[in-house]
DNA sequence: AGTTAGCACTCGAGACAACAGAGTGCTAAC
DNA sequence: GTTAGCACTCTGTTGTCTCGAGTGCTAACT
């Protein structure tokens, strides 16, 4: 098996037409919309062979050739150009930075329309991982004499925040003294560096305090616990409609279904850890109902680190050489946005 | 026209049957399967004084009858019976008290859920109008030398928070005091009665701040003013598949467009003043999209103050008797979960 | 050896007729 | 006022046919 010049080329055509129109391409589309300076019946026994070899497949026998998963594979990693998107993303962005945004949740929400609206799929975009981001104030505020509520800034000023019942009233002043000796032990420090052996240090060290110390470390620990998987946006849910491939009703709303589980898709999304944009075609999905789509995703930085995870979902037929494009310009770009909603 | 007690039997079982059934409902079959002692040709005369009077519609000339809006509107404001779900609901209540929750979007999200999944249509959920609810707490945490965060806690505990830009820097003390003076002038009061008059007031009795307070004041008034659209929590979109009448792709696409557009469902769920339940079917409503949809809404309370609303979206043939009984149910008894995240 | 023209073959989509079934409206009898 | 009977209408389904797109193969060409 060796791919030349030419099979390369018609692959190639065959992948463009066929994510352009979604019909089966046969030889004499390729011969004549594309200059290849041979006749259709030369293209056929190139397309014999790429079928052999598992690029393409004939639905049927009269019918012309699709790309196959690993066609699109390589496709993908090989035979793809890139679009460039600066001065149109650019466009975009300011119209986001325009609108008065200054919730991160706003902003996520923003950033998924803005991801579906462009591509024409499905987006998804995870919120940033608290736990990797860096703690800038905690304050405990008095309710009632029962309770306390704690709230938690950290990097880019996303805010959580908690009601704790406590067993001992505590007033005003020692609540105010223990903010002050909390932020200073803790500030700066990531989420997930405030574990349970740090927390049990600090349980001693402020001896004073004792019980109420306690219960509001103990707080913490389960606010932190409790938002540990990350909020996610879903965009252009049903983008997927337009596509002829979720004609049949049945895969569409079990496609839905896979999307309205959000614990999954959060899992689905956490594992882009790597840098970079990471494509995901038809069978390799690990979940049932996707192994019809692809998915395209890309992390997204606070401060160089690796918060989130921005994503869009289509069929395998997609424009990936779109979407990585965009993908890749919100991603790198993201960052500058949060910054901007952390200054006010 | 007069609408005697065998016709309102029929018309009764007609709707009832195309609501289980979703198929034209016939003469033949009416005498069949409901016991009104009489022939189909009896049935039959009868339907087509109902048709003359606009209660069925007959969608060809050789197809059973199906209700018209005028017959839904009839059957719910007159002959409906409803279902009693005390004990069903109180089960599913519990279960979503047994997770713990306590965010109030989580449980707003949690509450879509469950009403979407129990009725098999598409739920909507406001969440409370924070204009509405009173003011418990307000913080400012400083978080450099020229950004604080303002914190605004409500009634159920609701937190909102904004970041403020200051000309002129203040200090961790100043800004206590500030808080101090804050609360203790405006705890108590709703969001809505913190208005710019009330504000310019404050801003003269506190002359020693000056500026300071100013800029606070300012930011407290936009951050108000952001707020004013509540969140809208949709659950069960794609509920709507499921339904005959949206087996027309191309309508189901209009709908979901609709749906996507949570300011135009805000100000469609915004309308439920009226306390209690309202139903409206088909043709009644405004939006284009759903007039082949019929939508059920109640508002829910916190402290005897109406301050949200739930609802679902349905096809018009939709099980009226269970939709009003379920929303009765939790709009009569969501204040209770909203009390009980309060409480942590 | 690689390329091309020609042709028989296959399969799916669409058009069309025939048919069965459900339901009605009307009439005449009870 | 009610009912049985019957002719009529309309829809959805099934089967048949045709058309067109596309292929694979063979034989001829460069």
């Amino acid at each position: 098996m060796y791919l030349d010049e030419r099979k390369i080329k018609i692959l190639k055509a065959i992948i463009k037409d066929y994510i352009l129109t979604g019909e089966p391409v046969g030889s004499r589309t390729i011969s004549k919309k594309y200059e290849l300076g041979v006749s259709s019946a030369t293209i056929r026994n190139e397309m014999s062979d790429l079928e052999d070899w598992g690029f393409i497949i004939q639905p049927h026998t009269s019918a012309g050739r699709i790309p196959s998963d690993k066609g699109y594979r390589l496709y993908v990693d090989k035979l793809m150009e890139y679009e460039t998107i600066e001065d149109k993303g650019l466009k975009l962005f300011e119209r986001i930075l325009e609108q008065k945004i200054n919730q991160i949740d706003e902003l996520m929400k923003e950033v998924a329309k803005l991801l579906s609206s462009f591509t024409n799929y499905t987006s998804m975009v995870s919120s940033p991982h608290i736990k990797k981001t860096k703690l800038k104030h905690l304050q405990l505020i008095p309710l009632d004499t029962r309770s306390v509520m704690l709230i938690i800034v950290t990097d880019a000023n996303i805010v959580t925040n908690n009601v704790i019942r406590m067993d001992i009233p505590a007033d005003y002043d020692t609540l105010n003294v223990l903010s002050n000796m909390l932020n200073e032990s803790l500030k700066g420090l990531t989420i997930e560096e405030i574990n349970l052996p740090l927390i049990q240090k600090l349980k001693v060290k402020m001896g004073i305090y004792g019980e109420i110390v306690s219960s509001i470390l103990d707080a913490i620990d389960h606010t932190i616990q409790m938002k540990d998987t990350p909020e996610i946006y879903l965009s252009g849910t049903m983008n997927i409609l337009n596509f002829p491939e979720f004609e049949d009703l049945v895969k569409a709303k079990q496609l839905f279904h896979t999307l309205e589980e959000k614990e999954l898709l959060a899992s689905l999304l956490a594992k882009v850890t790597t840098d970079g944009i990471k494509v995901t075609i038809g069978e390799e999905n690990e979940i049932d109902e996707m192994k019809h789509c692809s998915i395209v995703t890309a992390s997204y930085d606070i401060d160089g680190k690796t918060v989130g995870t921005i994503g869009v979902i289509g069929p395998t037929r997609m424009e990936y050489s779109k979407a990585v494009s965009v993908l890749s310009y919100i991603s790198k770009n993201l960052d500058k946005l949060l910054r901007k909603i952390a200054d006010g």
